[in-house]
DNA sequence: TTAATCACG
DNA sequence: ACGTACGTGATTAAG
């Protein structure tokens, strides 16, 4: 035996006895099963130990293949040969059982294969794997706990053997077992037939132990040997028990006997080790509360084992594909059922980028090209304008614009896996197919950024190879992903969710998108005119009153001229310095008038940047017209967000900045804008989840829901005058119930003592219960799901609720208020959008649908259809789904976004 | 690239 | 005792 393993330069294949070093792994532990829970109060001292073995041994071969192999059920071919084989085994201890599901978990993180056989041992799958190994030139290394599996040993199989601590091991090449029991690997079978076995419970030869078998063995070599020269014994006791046991000699042999030809469904091609996933392995640990794993992630010098362990990564399997040209442009008509489609833009911003190239595969043949003109041909545009014909994609809404851009129509679209994956967990939404990919464990495609470069570098490869291989990739993957991702959509109950509401809003986004909004850019430079003046005149003013120059923009020599020169006194302060904000400042304009003028310039600034010249920037000079992109993958809690530009956050509530708003025209004369929006959403949400029947009542007659609410907390009458500040706090108050109320976080919002804002809240709580008990359920909800969800199954994993870091915790615990909350306003209006559309449509209006804020839509329309609008959007908008009490909308409409309020 | 600030719901 | 309100995006300065 050794404690050390010799690696050969043979790439290297690990194979794992499950059941046997779980076993193992389980016992190590036991004493300390007790102090093994995690937070569920499953047990994990095996699921511990286990990994602490793999991590030892991947340190020790790194190998390039591995696979776990574990036992499939209690009957197995050797059963048949021999009822009682492995009877009167005490069972596996429940403690060990209930870890067994989540050590594969470990393991699928780990990205490492668990197999399993019906009818076989892991031994066999074992033996099998070991022998293609062997001859496909292998170095093979097998772990178990069980020294039977030294019969495997050879010149190129090492059987490591773990000890009673786990960590340690022992390794046994065929010099290492001869040495040991002074046999050969071979005959370590002979040996098992002659003594037999006590824990699998078969019999061997009446009183032939270790020390007579090996005796024997040595002289005779077999089992056979033995009973071929008997005559030579002399006559003994021994003698008379070999004649009589024979049979159970060679029975006892043939289930000792490891099988190399169990028919296997893997393969080595199938065992690629490419070492952890850290997207998985970082939840997996949070799940089991193994704390210092998680900190050893963190710390590195793991990572590296692991990176090492994973050299040979981009070794991809090579693909197939064909290039598409003019001449062959009719290849495409073989697709006639489902194909997976990209059409390759490099720029992020889908209505400005070029195009590089597009793929089309059915899993079978997959079609390349980099001329785009192809897309414009007949077959192809059939192809893509067939709802007959099922296309998956990624991102369906950037392949609708970027395929309308080129003049040819999209239907059909059955499949988005990047809609797919941000419904089924919104933490894990990146933009990049290959990184989404690999986090659902599809490995065969790199990411983007692998094969364009980042940054400045990025470019689309010139070699075709290159280029080709990449989509063809992409496309593959969409295509195998297909059916996993969906049968998880059904599992989370979401296919309503994608099928109804996420996939059809995506082409009602994009046409909203392609449709634009007109600005007017003469009313922006005119803008740009009056506030350049006045931003000239009051950083002169400030200048003077700080008795030098500087820039206004910095905060950190904002913060010296205010903190230090002028020895105003320090109210906040950031990471890096004093804080200038608002607040700070408004609390400063009364000692110094530098301080006011400060604050109109940063208003006014941010105007002149963001909104006046940021909004230039981005109106196309041709439509006259801004076209946004919005994301429908990014929150976290099911809204929409805009960008490029975003227009969900034009000012409104200052003068000066709503004057903006002038700006946002109709496309046609003698039309207007019109909008309508949902008034006080978030509460009715609210009122319907809580099913709290004050805060129902309060809606359902239709009240100043602010002001009922200071009515109750503050315990007036009907006749009682609610003055402005109670109504204020009020509002506050039922803002931070929204938000998850904190008392801490109120009385920073009111500027009033914490115990006072505790005072409104247990008062809200007493006059709401059904709200009180709304936020605690739905904190114990996501305590022992991990998740919350909206009333469509939107559904939001929180990860630190069990934290034991209270701010993580406590952040965790305010979002699972909020979120079915806010999230369920964005199903409404989401819904809302869908229905609005086809109501257009249905009844015959030109008025198009532009913009969501959040609970605002924005149309532009004749101004004949004005009227018509005013019935039927806000209908639409409130029967957009059925909840406990009303919805209410309300409109506007004029000349520009401006009057449309 | 990150932090600070400020625009919106 | 812990130290925050929920969800976004754009601009600017500065490391």
């Amino acid at each position: 035996m050794s404690e050390q393993i010799e690696l050969s330069k043979q790439p290297r294949l690990l194979l794992i006895d499950g059941n046997s070093v779980a076993f193992r792994a389980f016992f190590a532990l036991h004493q300390q099963l007790d102090r093994f829970t995690n937070h569920d109060g499953l047990h994990t001292n095996a699921i511990y130990a286990f990994k602490t073995m793999l991590d030892v041994v991947i340190k020790a071969v790194h190998p390039d293949k591995a696979l776990v192999a574990f036992d499939a059920g209690k009957t197995t071919f050797r059963t048949e040969k021999f009822g009682d084989y492995k009877g009167g085994r005490s069972k596996t201890p429940p403690e060990l059982s209930e870890q067994m599901p989540y050590l594969r978990d470990l393991l699928s993180a780990y990205g490492i294969k668990s197999y399993e056989l019906s009818n076989w041992e892991a031994d066999d799958i074992i033996g099998t794997l070991a022998h293609e190994g062997e001859e496909a030139g292998y170095q093979v290394i097998i772990v178990t706990g069980d020294r039977d599996l030294t019969q495997l040993a050879t010149d190129q199989t090492t059987v490591a053997i773990t000890q009673k601590g786990v960590s340690e091991i022992e390794y046994y090449t065929p010099a290492h077992v001869q040495e040991k029991y002074g046999l050969s690997p071979e005959q370590i079978i002979d040996m098992k037939g002659l003594t037999g076995d006590t824990s699998d419970n078969y019999p061997g030869v009446t009183k032939v132990g270790e020390k007579t078998a090996i005796k024997l063995l040595t002289q005779f070599d077999s089992v056979e040997g033995v009973y071929d020269h008997l005559d030579e014994l002399k006559p003994s006791k021994m003698k008379d028990h070999l004649i009589e046991d024979h049979q159970q000699a060679v029975l006892s042999k043939d289930l000792a006997t490891i099988r190399t030809d169990a028919p296997l469904a893997v393969h080595l091609a199938d065992l690629d080790y490419r070492g952890p996933d850290l997207d998985k392995l970082v939840p997996f640990y949070q799940s089991m509360d193994f704390n210092n794993f998680l900190k050893q992630l963190r710390n590195t010098s793991l990572e590296l084992d692991f990176d090492q362990a994973g050299m040979n990564q981009n070794q991809l399997v090579p693909v197939k594909w064909t290039v598409l040209t003019a001449q062959n442009v009719d290849l495409v008509t073989q697709f006639t059922k489902e194909i997976s489609f990209i059409l390759e833009m490099p720029d992020e911003n889908y209505h400005l980028s070029a195009f590089s190239g597009f793929v089309m595969t059915d899993g079978q043949q997959t079609l390349v090209s980099r001329e785009v003109d192809l897309l414009q041909t007949k077959p192809v545009k059939q192809l893509l304008a067939s709802d007959q014909v099922k296309k998956n994609v990624f991102n369906a809404k950037a392949q609708y614009v970027g395929l309308h851009r080129l003049g040819t129509p999209l239907d059909g679209v059955d499949f988005d896996l990047l809609l797919v994956s941000y419904l089924l967990d919104t933490n894990d939404n990146s933009n990049d197919l290959g990184s989404l990919a690999q986090q659902h464990g599809y490995d065969a495609v790199e990411s983007d950024e692998v094969v364009y470069g980042k940054g400045a570098k990025r470019s689309i490869p010139d070699d075709d190879q290159l280029f080709f291989d990449h989509l063809a990739r992409k496309a593959l993957a969409i295509q195998e992903l297909h059916d996993r991702l969906f049968t998880q959509l059904d599992e989370h109950e979401q296919a309503d969710l994608y099928r109804d509401i996420e996939l059809p809003l995506t082409f009602v986004l994009a046409r909203m998108e392609l449709a634009g909004i007109t600005v007017d850019t003469t009313q922006l430079t005119d803008m740009r005119e009056k506030f350049k003046e006045q931003l000239g005149t009051l950083e002169q003013t400030i200048y003077n009153e700080a008795g030098e120059t500087f820039n206004i923009n910095s905060t950190k020599q904002l913060g010296t001229i205010l903190f230090e020169k002028m020895k105003l006194p320090v109210i906040k302060k950031t990471k890096t310095g004093y804080s200038t904000s608002v607040d700070v400042l408004e609390q400063l304009a009364s000692q110094a008038p530098i301080v006011e003028n400060i604050l109109s310039y940063r208003g006014l600034a941010k105007l002149q940047s963001t909104y006046i010249e940021g909004l230039l920037k981005v109106v196309h000079s041709r439509d006259h017209k801004i076209h946004t992109r919005y994301l429908q993958t990014l929150t976290q809690t099911g809204r929409l967000s805009s960008v490029d530009p975003n227009l969900q956050n034009i000012p409104i509530q200052t003068q000066q900045g709503r004057e903006i708003r002038k700006a946002f025209v109709p496309s046609h004369p003698d039309w207007e804008i019109f909008s309508s929006d949902y008034s006080q959403v978030e509460l009715r949400v609210l009122a319907h989840i809580t099913g709290d029947h004050n805060l129902q009542e309060a809606f359902v007659e239709d009240e100043d829901i602010h002001a009922a609410t200071a009515r109750r907390i503050f315990g007036l009458s009907a006749e009682d005058e609610v003055t402005p500040l109670m109504r204020r706090q009020a509002k506050a108050t039922n803002f931070g119930i929204v938000y998850g109320i904190s008392d801490y976080g109120l009385s920073q919002n009111l500027g009033i003592s914490r115990p006072q804002a505790k005072q409104f809240i247990d008062t809200y709580f007493r006059e709401y219960p059904g709200v009180k008990n709304y936020t605690e359920e739905i904190v114990a909800k996501a305590k022992t799901d991990g998740y919350v969800e909206t009333i469509t199954h939107r559904r939001r994993y929180l990860p630190d609720i069990n934290s034991k870091n209270f701010n993580r915790r406590s952040f965790a615990a305010r979002t699972a208020m909020n979120t079915p909350i806010q999230g369920s306003a964005a199903d409404i209006i989401k819904i809302a959008m869908i229905k609005m559309e086809a109501a257009l449509e249905q009844a015959g209006l030109k008025a198009t649908m532009l913009l969501q804020i959040h609970d605002e839509l924005v149309f532009e329309a004749p101004k004949s259809e004005i009227e018509t609008l005013t019935q039927l959007v806000p209908k639409v908008m409130d029967s957009a789904v059925k909840l406990d009490i009303p919805l209410k909308v309300e409109s506007a409409h004029g000349a520009s976004w401006y009057e449309a309020k």
